[in-house]
This record gives structure tokens, C-alpha cells and sequence, in this order.
DNA sequence: TATTAGCACTCAAGCACACAGAGTGCTAAC
DNA sequence: GTTAGCACTCTGTGTGCTTGAGTGCTAATA
């Protein structure tokens, strides 16, 4: 009885035009309709007795009896696929998108904002995961009698500063003298080395007792500065967008999505994974494909990024499973490639 | 026949009463249902009479036929105006909510989720407006051979660096004379004296053909810098919240209002307009009275906090009308009061 | 004179029911 | 292997009915 199923041409075509009809509509897709498309001559009734056989296999299902049939994740799958094997290339018309702007910081707030804006969908940038992560530099100066201000630089892109409040002025040799003991331990070596014990050290080094309240604000305040240059920043746009597709769900769904969107935790779990990938190209996510709970329901698709130095971040859009491939699968390449662009020229 | 209506004692209870009863419960407000709460023994059929009396006066409507009275605008703030006269204390019972934060924008983002996670409404939470905006500290520094950092304290909180990229490196005697030169022309002086002509008369001073190009790089990254101080941040937290008030009308008032959220232009108005206010307690809008479009349909609570230094920022909830003003107001007074100590103590 | 009881009226919400339309699965004919 | 035809299912919509909440007005009452 069990005679196996084969998706062969037909299927496939049939397979590909209710995905592309559904996409459209977001209406259940019916046999008539496929029928009428012209593009196969078959008549309705064929294509049930197909339908039938896709539903069995899993591309399909039907929402309820007697309603046309709606994708499977594994149907949005073959599609994606299919479709996207047939070369998407970025879509070049969109040009000089991106003004030049300075701070790495705004430049990839812009490149958020293009791409929710673009596509209508909700977007994710993050900052670059530093590979070389080493304290280049560290400066420590007297801004004035009770602050002083501490710089580091870590890798090649970031400089961050901490401004320490001390208890009395330091004269030029103090100063002069932290910041040789600083350089001595600090300097070339990597953030993760950087733990108590190495503080400990230098403070034995500097002779405790006399410094000590002010080492510690110094130490806490360079521990402080270098995690934060180490951390990952997220930049989201048009996450209100996602109100817009109400087949994702109740508003409840739709608020749990915002939610995740304000608590940033699990974009940055989604950005981890996408750069896990060893496909450095683009990355679909579909519904239950995806990393991040609260987006089961969404299709995910993502791209990285490459700073010169090796660098990568992340770019993605968000959307309702029942999104435009084609154009969000262009817009993230474009976008890409005008970032790469970008970084070779500085 | 137009005899003149006032707004007697027993007026005002039974105003109160509607207004405090569609807080609770979102629905119209019938007669008879202030009648059986049996504060004031009248029969339906008087405080019909008067409900009538309060709609001519334009403190309720009726939103259609044969439904109970709602407030409006007018009967919202005369609510407001007599609630709040009742003196509403802070709530001391949070205690330590905030935990001890270095960055001043920790603490902000911090207060904004405490708002957000301890109302359920949205929260926004703006950076201090600097007043003092004098260049306290600027220095240039050498990372390496093709890269330097500048870094610049403005007022008593901000500090900000630019790393710059240059050409060739410069030996220590040409970054020491980049520093006097710096520091004779901007040390002291005030943000906004920065300007083009300044920028001019110091490349003529550094001897302009020889440094052209370094030096413009150097100006624009302080300049840039400089700008990014002044710049006031917006922290919003809790954004989402608001499609739990589904009162707030259809899902495209929600949108409209996520958005203005995430564009935050019409944030920083709402802010300004806060710290305009001479009033320097809470502050209340309902309805109409907010000063951004998109949230006409909502009220906004907001309160200032000071710096020390006399710098001062905003911070307030932004809900439906139909909010716990009491609970919004404490909440509010008790987390001003907690940064106000935070920055007397450090 | 202010308050109240009573009554007629209005409207929204819920329920039952019928009906049209879309879509299916199956069978028999081509 | 394909198709026409038919019976069946299910949703959505429109209609009529009932109930309950609420109002405004009038006349009686304290």
C-alpha cells in the first residue's frame, strides 16, 4: 500500500507555485487556483490528487477541512532553496545608500534602519565580534583635582574611556608612574587575561598600602572600560513593523516578539548562531529553524559582515514566514557588500 | 433656559467616582453603578441627573446611546488636579532598586526597565542636559604608527574619544605641539564657540600646508566628539507594553505610537518640553495636552532629576489615559529621589 | 424644591439559523 | 494517467430574536 512518494517535476513545480501564490495572498491556496494559473495544463482535479500527495509528504497541510493548503516550514524549505539556487544578485539599483558617516557606531544604526526600511521587515545589526582583542593602548591623564580619565584602545576599531573620581589630586609623577605599570602588565595582552589575580599583582607591584583606594578605582574602572569594548552591541530597527503581518499570531505573539526585541538577550544568542555558521554566505532561518524561541513562528534571515582586520558582524532581517525571499535575501546582499566596500576603502 | 451649571461638591464626588471606577475597570460607567457604591445615598435616577449635568459641562460622554458615561480630557485632569493635591508620597517600600552603577548610562537604561518592569506602561529616561559645556580636558595621543586617539571632557560627566586615523605617524614632538595648540585654543571654552573660523585660525597657527591633511582629520574627530557630548541620549524601556492597553485603540494607533518610540525624535520634543516646564515636580499630561501627536491618546507623567552640577534630565511613563496616576506619580517620585541621592552621594 | 420611582426607549451582545461559496475527496468515464 | 462530476464539509455572512444595561422623562413623594 505504502507506495513511496517521489517529488518529481511536476510536484515541484505544483510545490512552487503554492508557496510563491501563498506568499502572496496569505490566503490557503486551492487547486483551482493553481489550475487556472495556466502555467501548467492540468486541471483542478490533478492537481488535488498532487496536493494530496504533497500533504503527505509534509510541504503542505491543510488549515482546516475543505480550505485550500498553506506551506509547511519544510514546503517554505523547498522553496527557499529551489528559488534562491537560481542566483539572487544584489539588487545594485539601490546605489549610494549609505552616507558616509564616521563612528562605526552610527554607520551600522544607518545600515538598521535601510534595511527595516527597505524591506518592511524588522532588522538586526550587530557590531563586530572582535577577534584581536588585545589592549593596544592604555592612557591614564588629570582631567583635573579629583578626576582622572583612563583610555584604552582594544583591537583595531574600539577606544573606550572611564573617568575616575579620586579622593586628592595626583602629582605628574604619580601619574606618570600608574601609567608605566599599566603599560608594563597591560599592554599587548589579551582582554581575557585580565582577572583579579593580574590585578593583585600590580597592586603589589605599585606597593599596596599607600594606593590602594586609589588603584582600586582605577583597576575597577579599566576592568570596566575593557569589558565594555569587548562587548557586543545590537542595533534593531523596525521592530514595530512586525505589527504589520498579523498571520503572526494573536497580539500576543506579536507583543512576545517586541519583547525580545527590547530585551536583546535573544538577538544576541541569534547573531551567535548566525555567525557559528560556517556558510559565510546568507542564512535562512524558517519557523522552527529558528535559534531564538519567541521566533518560531518567523523566518530569519541573516548575512555577515567582514571587517578587514577579520573581524565579522552580523546583518539580518526578521519577518513573518511568509515573506519576500527574493527582495530581503537582495537587500541583506547589497547591503553587505556596500559594508565590505566601506571598510576595504578606510 | 441656559441656567448656569457649577461644579458643586456633589458634583465633584460623583465625577470622581466615574473617574475612578473607569481607572479600574475600562468600561462606561453607569448610574446605577455609582448609586449601589453607597458613598453618597442617592438613587440612580439623581445621579442620572447629574451625570447629565457633568456631560453638558464636558467632564464625560457618552460614547454612543444608552451606554454609561466615560471621562473626557477635562474630567481625566480634574481627577488629576484633586487626586494629587492629596499629596501623594513616594513609595519608600522599593527600596534599593537601583543597584550601584558606574556609567552614568547604566544607571539611566537601568532606571528606565525599573519604570517600565514596576508600572507596566512604556518609560523614557533622557541624559542630563549639559549646562556647563565647557572643554574641560582634550589630549591627543599616539596608539600606533597610523592611528591616534583624542580624547575630551566636557563639563563634569562626559567624556569622549575619536580614534583618527592618519597618514604617516607623527614623532612625540609633533604630537606635544598638537596638544598645546589644542588645549591653548579649546581648553575652557565653551561647546558651542566651536566653529568653523576657531578651526581656521588654529590651522593657520599649526602652519597649514605642512599638517593640512592631519590636522583636518584631527578637527573633525574632537569636532565630532565634541558633538556626540552634547548629544542627548533617550532611554526607552517597556515600549511593548503598550499593546497590553488595547483601549488604546486599533492596532495602528499602537503602531504609530511604537514607532514614534523607535524614531525617537518626538521623544527628545517631550523631553524638551518637560524640562521647560517651570514646575520642577511631576508633570502630567492627558490627552490633547501632550506635546507629541501620535500620543494624544495617551498620558504622559513625567518628573526632572538634577545633577549636582545643576544639569538636569527627564524622566517619565508614557500610558493609556485610563492609567494608575497614583501609582505612576509614586513610582516616579520615588525613583527621582533615589538618583537625586545617587549623584548627592558621589 | 429636591429626590425618587416608574416607564418607555435605545443599543450592544449573544444566539440560532439559513445560505452561499470555496474547496476537497472519490468515483466513473475518457 | 487524466478529467468531469457529484456529494460533502466547513467558513463566513446576514437575519431575526432576546436579553440586559443604561438612559431620559414624567409624575409622585418627602
Amino acid at each position: 500500500m505504502a507506495q513511496e512518494l517521489i517529488l518529481d517535476d511536476r510536484k515541484q513545480e505544483i510545490l512552487k507555485s503554492i508557496v510563491a501564490n501563498y506568499l502572496e495572498t496569505g490566503e490557503p491556496v486551492g487547486s483551482r487556483t493553481i489550475s487556472k494559473m495556466g502555467s501548467l495544463n492540468l486541471s483542478s482535479a490533478t492537481i488535488r490528487n498532487e496536493m494530496s500527495d504533497l500533504e503527505e509528504m509534509g510541504y503542505v497541510v491543510q488549515p482546516r477541512t475543505s480550505a485550500g493548503r498553506v506551506p509547511t516550514d519544510k514546503g517554505y524549505r523547498f522553496y527557499v532553496d529551489q528559488v534562491m539556487s537560481e542566483k539572487v544578485d544584489s539588487d545594485k539599483s539601490q546605489g549610494a545608500l549609505l552616507e558616509r558617516v564616521d563612528k562605526l557606531e552610527n554607520l551600522l544604526m544607518q545600515v538598521a534602519k535601510v534595511l527595516a526600511y527597505n524591506t518592511q521587515y524588522a532588522s538586526i545589526v550587530t557590531s563586530p565580534r572582535l577577534r584581536n582583542k588585545q589592549v593596544k593602548f592604555i592612557q591614564l591623564s588629570q582631567v583635573d583635582e579629583e578626576r582622572l580619565v583612563a583610555v584604552i584602545v582594544v583591537g583595531d576599531n574600539v577606544a573606550k574611556n572611564q573617568l575616575i573620581r579620586v579622593q586628592r589630586p595626583l602629582d605628574n609623577e604619580e601619574v606618570l608612574k600608574f601609567n608605566i605599570l599599566l603599560n608594563t602588565f597591560l599592554q599587548g595582552i589579551s582582554v581575557d587575561e585580565i582577572n583579579i589575580e593580574l590585578m593583585q599583582t600590580m597592586k603589589r607591584q605599585a606597593g599596596e598600602g599607600e594606593y590602594a583606594d586609589i588603584l582600586e578605582a582605577i583597576f575597577e574602572g579599566i576592568v570596566d572600560a575593557v569589558h565594555q569594548a569587548e562587548e557586543t552591541h545590537i542595533y534593531t530597527s523596525g521592530a514595530s513593523n512586525i505589527l504589520k503581518y498579523n498571520e503572526l499570531g494573536d497580539i500576543n505573539k506579536a507583543t512576545a516578539l517586541l519583547e525580545t526585541f527590547e530585551e536583546q538577550t535573544g538577538l544576541s544568542e541569534l547573531a551567535d548562531e548566525a555567525l557559528k555558521s560556517d556558510d559565510k554566505n546568507i542564512q535562512i532561518y524558517i519557523g522552527d529553524e529558528s535559534p531564538v524561541q519567541n521566533m518560531k513562528d518567523c523566518s530569519i534571515v541573516t548575512s555577515t559582515y567582514e571587517l578587514p582586520e577579520g573581524a565579522k558582524g552580523t546583518i539580518g532581517i526578521i519577518g513573518p514566514k511568509r515573506m519576500d525571499y527574493k527582495k530581503v535575501v537582495s537587500t541583506l546582499k547589497s547591503l553587505t557588500d556596500e559594508l565590505d566596500t566601506i571598510f576595504r576603502k578606510e
